[in-house]
RNA sequence: GCCGGGAUGGCGAAACUGGCAGACGCAGCGGACUUAAAAUCCGCAGACCCGAAAGGGUUGUGGGGGUUCGAUUCCCCCUCCCGGCACCA
């Protein structure tokens, strides 16, 4: 073994030196990044590029300690030989030895790509392509990329080639999400700045995405926490400011204790944070900044009936969250005796219709009046106060649908408005502040809650929309309130006076009028969204660049002051508040409008204003705007976004959002930010998403040490389709492997380079064969592209074209019979419609085949021709009552009478109908005849 | 409760408009090469039954019904799994 090592060692000494050199140029940058930055921070320094250990040139950084070490292993030897590339792995694994081990010629071509940035650069606008803004979800760099980032990227990095090969221009740049509470946990941790924690990690993932050859136009990088960032961040900040859409208030928020931080309601899951799956998200009383998205949530809904090419499950979610109710808002007097005169409750209602059927009034224990209702009664305060402490628990613990009703008479009463009837004013448990108007009629008759709530307390229940299931006669012992509550809208009024015998929509609409005409309610439209808190009070954010002055109050930071910079040294604890508040330098500061004191706000911004217009600057990070328009207005809207479907509320809401606030600044021209939307499924294995407390995850690195990026990239586009979840299993990459190893054997041991013209159509029938399998797998995965992305079928259709090669005689090197430039074309072909999935070797392939492989990426996709694809005979089923009883083989020619003719004649068919007699004969062409018989 | 998505061999999956269920791959089995193994190459393979074999039969896409010459695919009912929303008035 050592013996063969050395021997090897020998043989390809030169090609080791050679190899080093390019990896350590290719790398250089990277590791001069993660070397300082380790060197800050006071870390082992990853060890230096070492002649005797060339691939070692990196660490993996992962919260603020050095992990592991990741190696780009130098090839031994680098061949053409029927092994393919001799195995180079620092330490092999027994089992791969004599495997095919792309892992050397892939760091070549890695170091190619490293020192030609412009490669996967985009053209200028008037390049005359048309254009094609393919993205993937920027990610937040938590210190090494995880299979599900491979998935995503890979889906990606398909597309994009693809797209390139087509001809058009494409923009695929890629960022870093790099401001959040992990950075701040790490530095707690480790005492370890989160800049340098950050950068750090970003250099780590970004040699690690260009070692999996992903194709990125570098030049565009977005880094959300640097300054010239986040400064944007600050300016639109201040514009909406100017416009009325951020703004200040105190309120209830979300607050987490692992965080140290409140939260917005969509960070909120289940009652807890969507960060710590276990810790209930309390309320508290806060000043905050907002986002009035409300302004936007008609336009967010309605816009989502026009991105047809978005998932239906994300326009579902996003509908959900925003959850429009039309209704209207109607008065309803105090009655005299109950307080001083003019006094009202506003409700909210859906079903104005059944305000006859009103026979309370329910208030929700924090409205405002229920104090002054029942102020001279401290038994029902004490009531009242339970009921708030019962409802913040069951809210808390996502609860809130499942306690049992119950409520407390106030002793008041209110006058309906329709008819001038005394309604009995109730507080019930059930009733929520935070939605409508925390008051509601209530219609026992017509409502569930509202019926439970009334069977509780006897109170009256007055049917007034003719309950259609009464129609039909009840069953024996069946009670009347059995049918209770009629909830349903497609029946007649009663008991509404003289809107007796209309229909319930034609008598919403009149009595939303009759209350307007007369003061006392209108129509009204209610959102579940609420507005977008952004304060945090963490220190790893974007500052809010927002002043106090004792004198003149609340003044935004001047443009020409921005950014206001985040102040670095900063001593970083999950207590008291916001770390920055405790930082006198920049706590301290001087009111542009006066000259006098300011305190500056402590709080930071939201980590997903970072992500809600990131894509907007990969088109132009410039320095004097946040993006420049006309780049822009060429690159908008994105053609695909693909990402995972966590984010189809947070993320997806809040950029759509941000998108329509550009757009009335006149930044841009798009309504929305993404024309199509594709949400990829989760990487699972063992039956569980992957996960470092599971224990099952499985590192890209390993991957792509032992069997390669190419490998580790098509198996998670084969092993199932790119919108389902995938379940990793190592043996399947190993299945890749072994194929790729096929294709590389297919074009090495024999690759043709004559290009000469040859006909077709004269091709020998195994020749012809094959040139019809390579039209059908054109077409398939051309197909696959343009449709439904089912990569997993183009990838196999690819490994049945190489079946099909693999040891035709035709194609043999020596005795095979057809044209040379027949398998010139089988291989260049082959090779193009492996490009969008396997980068590296279909490069290297490519040069093989004498072609100019910086260019592979801008060679035309192989084209499909109908004629050469097509079969010239088909082997047709032969059924007896829908059972396959024989086949039989037919041109394809065949008229339906001839083929109905064949089938009858089959002996198989002529035993089966022996005797019978046949009813009907059912001929598909090209598919099948059925004979029916009795 | 409402909405969205699923359920196919030992496993991942395919079948796109109703027309041969299980392509492709993994695992398995047999053969070739090898002193041997690995790697590689060639082949077999849903389950059950009959047959020495060639071959033949039955059955089979979560369960039940329906439409049809024919259903994984269309319709009705049901079960289970994943995800979202939920006393939202």
């Amino acid at each position: 073994m050592t013996e063969i090592k050395k021997a090897r060692d020998k043989k390809s000494e030169s090609l080791v030196q050679e190899i080093t050199e390019n990896v350590k140029e290719v790398f250089s940058d990277a590791m001069a990044d993660v070397r300082t930055v380790a060197a800050e921070l006071g870390l082992r320094p990853p060890p230096s590029p070492d002649p005797n250990e060339p691939g070692k040139i990196a660490s993996v950084v992962s919260d603020g300690e050095v992990v592991g070490e990741r190696t780009f292993a130098a090839a031994e030897s680098s061949s053409n030989d029927s092994q393919g590339f001799a195995n180079a792995a620092v330490d092999p694994d027994p089992r791969d030895e004599g495997r095919f081990s792309p892992v050397p010629m892939e760091e070549k071509w890695a170091a190619a790509w490293q020192s030609n940035p412009a490669l996967y650069a985009s053209d200028p606008q008037d390049s005359g392509r048309k254009k094609y803004y393919v993205l993937e979800m920027l990610p937040y760099p938590s210190g090494a990329l995880h299979m599900g980032h491979v998935r995503n990227y890979s889906i990606g990095d398909a597309l994009a080639r693809y797209m390139w090969m087509n001809g058009y221009n494409v923009l695929h740049p890629m960022g870093w999400d790099s401001f959040g509470l992990p950075a701040e946990n790490a530095a707690i941790k480790n005492n370890t700045p989160p800049k340098k924690w950050t950068l750090s990690n970003i250099a780590a993932m970004k040699v690690q995405m260009k070692r999996l050859g992903f194709a990125y136009d570098w030049s565009k990088e977005v880094t959300t926490c640097l300054p010239d960032y986040y400064k944007w961040n600050q300016w639109f900040f201040i514009k909406m400011f100017e416009r009325g859409l951020a703004y200040r208030k105190k309120s209830k928020v979300n607050w987490c204790n692992e965080c140290a931080t409140v939260l917005a309601n969509e960070q909120v899951v289940g009652g807890c944070c969507w960060r710590h799956e276990t810790t209930l998200v309390e309320q508290r009383e806060l000043a905050q900044w907002f986002f009035r998205i409300t302004d936007y949530a008609d336009e967010l809904l309605n816009g989502l009936d026009k991105l047809e090419a978005w998932p239906e499950k994300v326009r579902t979610m996003q509908r959900n969250w925003i959850g429009r109710s039309e209704g209207a808002l109607v008065d309803f007097k105090l009655d005299a005796a109950a307080g001083p005169a003019g006094d009202k409750i506003t409700v909210f209602t859906t079903r104005i219709d059944t305000i006859f059927g009103a026979t309370s009034i329910q208030l929700a224990p924090e409205h405002p009046l229920v104090t002054d209702l029942i102020a001279n009664n401290p038994d029902l305060l004490s009531k009242v106060e339970d009921m708030m402490r019962e409802q913040s628990a069951a809210k808390q613990a996502g609860e809130l649908g499942t306690i049992e009703k119950h409520g407390v008479f106030t002793g008041a009463y209110a006058l309906n408005p329709f008819n001038n009837e005394k309604v009995p004013i109730w507080v019930g448990n059930y009733i929520l502040l935070d939605y409508g108007t925390g008051a509601i009629m209530s219609v026992p008759g017509h409502d569930e809650r509202d019926y439970e709530f009334a069977q509780k307390y006897k109170l009256e229940i007055r049917i007034v929309v003719l309950p259609r299931r009464q129609e039909e006669p009840p069953e024996e012992g069946q009670a009347e309130h059995d049918v209770l509550p009629y909830t349903g809208t497609d029946s007649l009024m009663i008991n509404s006076g003289e809107y007796n015998g209309l229909a319930v929509a034609e008598a919403q609409k009149k009595m939303t009028e009759f209350a307007e005409k007369n003061g006392f309610g209108k129509a009204t439209i209610t959102f579940r969204l609420k507005d977008w808190g952004i304060s945090r009070q963490r220190y790893w954010g974007t500052p809010i660049p927002m002043l106090y002055c004792d004198q003149c109050g609340v003044v935004p930071v001047p443009e020409d002051q921005l950014p206001v910079l985040l102040p670095e040294n900063v001593d970083i604890t999950l207590a008291g508040g916001s770390p920055l508040q405790r930082v006198p330098e920049f706590v301290n500061a001087t009111c542009p409008k006066c000259g006098g004191h300011a305190r500056r706000e402590t709080d930071t911004m939201d980590t997903f204003v970072d992500s809600s217009w990131y894509f907007y600057r990969y088109t132009s990070p410039v320095a004097d705007k946040p993006f420049d328009s006309d780049v822009a207005n060429y690159w908008f809207p994105i053609d695909q976004y693909i990402g995972g479907v966590e984010h189809a509320i947070l993320h997806l809401i809040y950029s759509r959002f941000w998108t329509k606030v550009m757009r009335d600044m006149g930044l841009i021209k798009n309504d929305e930010p993404a024309k199509r939307l594709f949400t990829q499924g989760m990487v699972i294995k063992d039956g569980a998403k992957m996960s470092k407390s599971l224990g099952n995850v499985v590192s890209p690195d390993d991957m792509v040490a032992r069997y390669g990026a190419d490998s580790t990239r098509l198996y998670t586009l084969f092993a199932a389709p790119p919108d389902r979840d995938l379940d990793w299993q190592d043996a399947g990459v190993e299945g890749i492997s072994r194929f790729l190893g096929r294709v590389f054997r297919f074009v090495s041991q024999d690759p043709v380079k004559e290009s000469a013209a040859y006909d077709a159509t004269q091709l020998s029938p195994g020749a012809r064969k094959i040139s019809r399998k390579l039209h059908q797998t054109i077409k398939k995965i051309t197909d696959d592209f343009s449709g439904r992305w089912h990569f997993n079928t183009s990838v196999a259709a690819l490994m049945e074209l190489l079946n099909e090669c693999y040891s035709a005689p035709e194609l043999d090197a020596t005795s095979g019979t057809a044209p040379r430039a027949f398998k010139a074309d089988i291989q260049r072909n082959f090779v193009l419609l492996l490009a969008p999935f396997a980068p590296y070797l279909s490069h290297e392939l490519w040069s093989m085949l004498g072609e100019d492989a910086g260019t592979l990426l801008r060679h035309p996709w192989p084209k499909f021709d109908a004629a050469l694809a097509a079969e010239n005979e088909v082997e047709v089923v032969l059924q007896i009552n829908g059972r396959v009883r024989g086949r039989v083989t037919i041109p394809i020619t065949a008229t339906e009478a001839e083929l109905r003719e064949r089938a009858l004649a089959d002996e198989k068919v002529k035993a089966a109908i022996e005797g019978k007699e046949v009813v009907k004969v059912i001929v598909v062409p090209k598919k099948l005849v059925n004979v029916v018989v009795r």
